[in-house]
DNA sequence: CTATACGGAATGAACGTTCATTCCTGTTAT
DNA sequence: ATAACAGGAATGAACGTTCATTCCGTATAG
């Protein structure tokens, strides 16, 4: 196995284990294990749990924005542009649950409160299509003229919310479904 | 100190830790120090850890009902009854941000999803104020026709983001601000 | 071409720490 | 005096991390 396929396998169970399990029911035993690699092993391709964790979340966003982005169009009506983010979204949260389930646990942690303050408050606020797109929503008055932390609550809430249900099986989303349930969100920001 | 009283010591630090430093940062001799009480004392009122958590939610449940219902009137319109609903909510989360916090943490366990899983699915089922009111607007062509478990997480999945984003202060919500959020979620619902 | 030596990579047993839970002692109330 | 209770030290399981050792591919010598 070559280095970089035994970085990519311990990532790939990490991520699954704590997916699954959780971060509690992820030691890096059980990491190493899945992974077909020795515990100590581990510790040649990351000094230590957080980082591995945090690597786990960058590798993440890595995969997951050239997909959410493909076929979107910043020159589309702001309505389409939202349309499609969402569903792309969504989609691509179904069609990877363990990706999702991965972000959820990260997110409610203290990794993920901290990796959030910086985004919305930190210096890397750098290039967002999201934030973008708001900015033009309310600048252009297609959108209520609310915080944009609030509007991104009223758009991606919903979204986030009807994903976990799909993927806990208290809802079987389809095509359909999808759509009318991104057309609701944007109701809730549009004006 | 009385029996009850001590109880009482012991749920409060509990529920103070476990909102403050999630699970993890909620060690049991940590909650007795912070009760007065020994680390044993606790286990003559609760059996383990897990029956202490499940109590915890369970008396957060029975102090957040009556607050949210007072001044509720099942006879007002649908839009009304909605909006003092998510107002009565998103004020009680940010009154009460221990409370807040943890079910956050309680809902991402565990723990959570099986008592979440009862009362979608499950038996006891019984009457809730919320379901109601959401299956009057929908048979009435108030509100989108949508399932149920879809109209819930368009109406609180950003009421909850929100209040989220309030406690960790990366906004400040006025009562204009509440009202204009549950506004703009109910016309994420309404038809 | 084969045999030997070398060095970085991998290993997993072992360590120190932390946790939930138990157990025994001392205290209080009757 | 006795029973019920509270306390916190003791316990053992589980965890992240370390490190002495083994393994293996490659370079070197014969």
């Amino acid at each position: 196995m070559s280095k970089a396929e035994k970085r990519s396998e311990i990532v790939h169970a990490a991520l699954e284990l704590i997916a699954e399990n959780g971060f509690h029911g992820a030691p890096m035993a059980m990491i190493a294990e899945r992974a077909n690699v020795g515990a100590g092993t581990i510790y040649r391709y990351f000094e230590n749990k957080d980082v591995l964790i945090n690597g786990l979340c960058q590798d993440l966003e890595e995969r997951m924005y050239p997909v959410i982005l493909t076929g979107y169009s910043a020159d589309s009506p702001l309505r389409d542009r939202f349309l499609h983010l969402g569903a792309a979204l969504l989609r691509y949260f179904i069609g990877n649950p363990l990706d999702f389930r991965f972000l959820e646990q990260f997110h409610n942690s203290p990794y993920g409160v901290e990796h959030r303050r910086d985004k919305i408050l930190g210096k890397n606020a750098g290039y967002n299509v999201f934030r973008e797109l708001f900015q033009a929503g309310v600048s252009r008055q297609v959108m209520k003229d609310l915080p944009l932390v609030i509007l991104f609550a009223l758009a991606f809430g919903p979204l986030l919310a009807v994903a976990r249900d799909h993927i806990l099986n208290f809802i079987t989303l389809d095509d359909d479904l999808i759509a009318r349930t991104v057309e609701a969100s944007w109701d809730g920001i549009r004006n």
